[in-house]
DNA sequence: GTAAAAAGGATAAAAAAGGTCTTTTAAGGG
DNA sequence: CCCTTAAAAGACCTTTTTTATCCTTTTTAC
């Protein structure tokens, strides 16, 4: 349950290179997918996704390449997650208010809801600055 | 993300409304289908599932059917989940330890952890018989 | 023995995930 | 100013998973 996919997993590696880089390098998606590990073609639609919504910055052509969209303490890694894998709802019946006809009498609605909540804010907390230092080893 | 598949979704359905019979009636998968708009044969296969577990118990043959395998106090929402979704695991590296070979130098890590651990605390916290209550309107 | 009911197996349609191929854009040399 | 080449963007295809459905078998009460 509740699993990320893999182009989600593809998608904060990549973007935690992007964050790792000099500000204002541009790079590109090859040398992210060697350094990732991860499929070049594949993660190159990863990054479509993220310039879409700005999350990155692309520059086509000759020179082209990819750079963050802003400041990597200006993103979060919930919106990395969503971006890719749509937004934290853990149950059907929360994805638009009144879609659920037995929320009044429905008992587990609400244990849903604290869990979209607690996942949100956890993720919340996190950004690309955070994920791109550096970890302390033993 | 974090999606309760269909399955998971009618399996609680199901088993909540076993929780809120007498204690002791045996029910059929045809009752519990129509009273929670799910397909017999689809639900039947959930009810199996819970049965290997001991979630329910069944009774093969005429006056047969299903009832609790325990005290509605005694199932969480969480055993309900995992029997039929498996376990909580909110990234492929949290299954097996070892199974991340960047899981020490990983600033990701450990934010999936703590989600896993509120989720399944969350989830633990909840049992059918809180479920089985009617709920307070107004 | 017959009817009722769950168990189990096989199959199939639909959706999502994962991956590849083609098109468009832009830079730079001649 | 055109041609070539590098690079992202977008369209397309394949595989896997989900969501079922149907049919046969086993079990049990009467």
């Amino acid at each position: 349950m509740m699993e990320l996919t893999r182009k989600g997993e593809y998608a904060i590696r990549g973007i935690v290179f992007l964050a790792k880089q000099p500000t204002g390098k541009v790079i590109l998606v090859s040398e992210v997918a060697e350094a990732t590990g991860v499929s070049q073609t594949f993660l190159a639609k990863i990054f479509q996704n993220f310039a879409k919504l700005g999350l990155v910055n692309s520059f086509r052509g000759t020179g082209g390449g990819f750079l963050l969209g802003r400041a990597a303490s200006k993103i979060t890694l919930r919106q990395v997650v969503e971006a890719i894998e749509g937004p934290i709802i853990p149950n059907r019946c929360l994805t638009e208010d009144g879609s659920c006809s037995r929320e009044a009498q429905c008992t587990v609605h609400p244990v849903w809801r604290q869990i979209q909540g607690e996942v949100a804010a956890i993720l919340d907390a996190v950004t690309l600055e955070d994920l791109a230092k550096e970890k302390n080893l033993g």
